[in-house]
DNA sequence: ATGATCTCCTGAGCGC
DNA sequence: TGCGCTCAGGAGATCA
């Protein structure tokens, strides 16, 4: 999403704001309204949390489960639940949809751009270069919690889901229930590698779409077709042809290999 | 302090 | 066709 907004909208100007005044579970700051006359400088992401920087603040946007933004000519026909229309300088528009308003747009002023007080308590992003091994190592020595429920603590590391927890255990051989500090000192490196080879295969593939996700030109993602375990219970695990297994977890669907994953 | 559970919503898919 | 049930890419609040 950010690679795509980016490209589209960076240096473009904000000449209307249409806000539907719907409640959404994260709002706050400025009145939204304010974004009106601001161009786009760039727009950067931090965890599941996009931050598009504007020349007079930042305008913080997290798409919950089923947020859209999609880029659309003002004729076009609305989807249902559209909260947000950003008339462009072009005459294009940004919507924002999102049918569970599990959603966060939030705009800041300039002063509090440098620090968003909604991730100031968030881990480093799983991409970011100062994720390395030894602060997933650090971090899992400290916690006692299952390594799935772990890697989903936003507070720990920022960035990775439902889908992409069972995904990377799967990738390093843990079990997710498995104790967070009782990890062996050589799955560490394994595990960091996992993350960040599913985070990156997922991105490259313009993400899951396991529901309903499109992207801001309206395609769902291809990495459905590439996920070893998750939505896969009862078919065979693709490395060892165990039959993959559905648990609950913090009241998630953890899904893994019994016999692979330890 | 830490981890599990509840909660905010709508919609899709299922069995009946 | 429709009803009732379960489940869904998240994360802040609350409970134990």
């Amino acid at each position: 999403m950010r690679r795509g907004l980016v490209q589209l909208l960076a240096g473009h100007r904000i000449d209307g704001v249409d806000w539907r005044g719907s409640k959404l579970r994260g709002l706050g700051g400025q009145p939204l309204g304010q974004m009106e006359g601001q161009r786009v400088v760039g727009v950067r992401r931090h965890g599941k949390f996009l931050l598009v920087d504007l020349s007079d603040g930042l305008w913080l946007v997290h798409l919950g489960m089923t947020g859209k933004l999609l880029f659309a000519e003002p004729g076009e026909p609305e989807r249902k639940h559209t909260h947000l229309v950003l008339d462009l300088d072009d005459g294009r528009q940004l919507r924002f949809s999102d049918p569970r308003r599990f959603g966060t747009l939030k705009l800041y002023g300039k002063d509090q751009a440098a620090a968003v007080p909604d991730l100031a308590h968030f881990g480093p992003d799983a991409l970011a270069r100062s994720f390395t091994p030894a602060v997933l190592g650090a971090e899992l020595a400290t916690s006692r919690s299952p390594l799935k429920s772990f890697l989903l603590d936003q507070t720990r590391l920022a960035g990775v889901g439902n889908i992409y927890a069972c995904e990377a255990l799967w990738r390093a051989r843990l079990s997710p229930r498995r104790a967070a500090n009782t990890t062996p000192a050589g799955k560490v490196k394994p595990l960091h590698a996992a993350i960040r080879a599913v985070l990156r295969e997922s991105i490259a593939a313009g993400g899951t779409s396991f529901n309903d996700y499109v992207d801001h030109i309206g395609q769902p993602g291809k990495f459905l077709l590439e996920l070893a375990v998750y939505d896969r219970e009862g078919k065979p695990c693709p490395r060892c042809g165990a039959t993959i297994k559905r648990i609950q977890q913090a009241g998630r669907s953890t899904f893994h290999c019994p016999r692979c994953q330890r």
